[in-house]
DNA sequence: TGCAATTACTGGTATATACCAGGGCATGGC
DNA sequence: GCCATGCCCTGGTATATACCAGTAATTGCA
């Protein structure tokens, strides 16, 4: 910025929270498209690699999102999910008036012993056994807010693939296998979306991500899944209600 | 980089994947200090702003923690926090092996008008009462690692600022006020570190978090705090183990 | 009218350069 | 031996410029 500033704030910075006052003043409502990082430059009286940084820290605010060689556009609301919840995001999506949708990456049947350690051993297979992997992507709305991972012992679950497998899952295990899910161990951990997950999804890289591993059991106390979940973090807001 | 490229990946990300291996590889160990960006620069032969890319990457995979003026050092594994635990972070740290402590940054005894809704709502608060608000610093190893706000109805706890707030609070409302905490209903949201906290922890905003708001009841069925916890999510991960 | 070619514009990457403020260290005076 | 001065290095900010690849609107030809 070209004239002198009251706080000692870097031009980007202030430019950021100029823009980030039109957005939550509604001046920009969610969706519209925000200037061009050419057009902030010019208006603000800054270069425009200053004007990137400025953008750079709005996306990094959540505040908008970045569609290559088209713009930026002022982000949705975050979606809730309740982590704690009985229902599964299927059904929460859907009571919040948002479409949810499935897509069946991958399914594939695979040793146990080509299997990543932690997860062979999480499901306490030899290792001749083997391990069908499926790889779905979670979608509201249309918009990709999640990546599921899911392993199960080959031995419990015979021909599992040869199952629809775009619809719930555990009311296809109940269906056919009789296995009923009682209780769950789960480890979350904030990251940063890893490429491969992000190339599923179709987005950058550079977003906060939310990646649960949760091991369950049925209710004969058999440990009949290993999970591998990964959910946008600028897409969603977790909430867990704990009462103890 | 002046030659060409195998992977399509941009410079900066190739020279970041390098510098990553080697941490990783334990070449550079941790506490270490990575090259500054003007070496790395001469070294990869990129320029200093594309060097500056890849270290923003590194800091970004939470490889390495920035110190200002002074260079790039390689992070300290993260400290695992499980937010199910009975045991608060205090014990958590010490049974770690981890130094813990806190830091009474402010202690303020506030009318609840003047008070955010969210917060005076919550504690059920006509406008005429008053609210006990505290901030603390929690530290681990003398780095900061969390900031804890905690409000309290000044009804319930008398003179709550004569105490002393260094300690556990939650042990001096059971011995002065017999509060005991019974159940909580939290939620939880990834966010970027406000400002406002990254100026008390005295780090940078650009780092993950994970931000709390917790309602906690009194065995005598008595909302007795509404808390508002930011961790940081570059030194921390989260555990959450849940049996249902 | 229909469709292909052009063109303007976009974010992404990269270079070269410049200045600032503060930490760390060597130097030099006392 | 002590301490202050000053220099070098650091990350942080900022500018100006350039090229790329793909989108989207426009143009122009058949």
């Amino acid at each position: 910025m070209a004239d002198g500033n009251i706080t000692d704030q870097p031009a980007y910075r202030q430019v950021a929270e100029h823009i980030a006052q039109e957005i939550e003043a509604g001046v920009l409502s969610p969706a519209s498209k925000i200037p061009s990082e050419r057009v902030i430059a010019h208006k603000y009286g800054i270069s425009r690699m200053t004007a990137r940084g400025t953008v750079n820290k709005l996306v990094q605010m959540g505040l908008i999102v970045r569609r290559k060689r088209i713009g930026a556009f002022v982000a949705q609301p975050k979606i809730r999910f309740d982590l704690s919840s009985r229902a599964g995001l299927h059904e929460q999506l859907h009571k919040a008036g948002i479409e949810p949708s499935s897509k069946l990456i991958s399914a594939k049947k695979i040793p146990a012993g080509k299997m990543n350690p932690e997860i062979s051993e999480a499901l306490g297979l030899s290792k001749k056994a083997y391990i069908f992997h499926l790889i779905r992507l979670r979608l509201a709305d249309g918009e990709a807010i999640a990546v599921e991972n899911s392993y199960f012992p080959g031995n419990l679950f015979p021909n599992l693939l040869k199952y629809d497998l775009t619809e719930s899952i555990y009311a296809l295990l109940e269906k056919y296998f009789s296995v009923k899910p009682s209780r769950s161990t789960q480890n979350m951990e904030i990251t940063f979306l890893a490429k491969q997950w992000a190339d599923i999804m179709g987005v950058s890289a550079d977003i906060p991500a939310l990646e649960i591993k949760r091991r369950a059991v049925s209710t004969d106390d058999i440990l009949f899944e290993f999970a591998h979940d990964i959910y946008r973090g600028d897409r969603l807001t977790f909430t867990s209600k704990t009462t103890e």
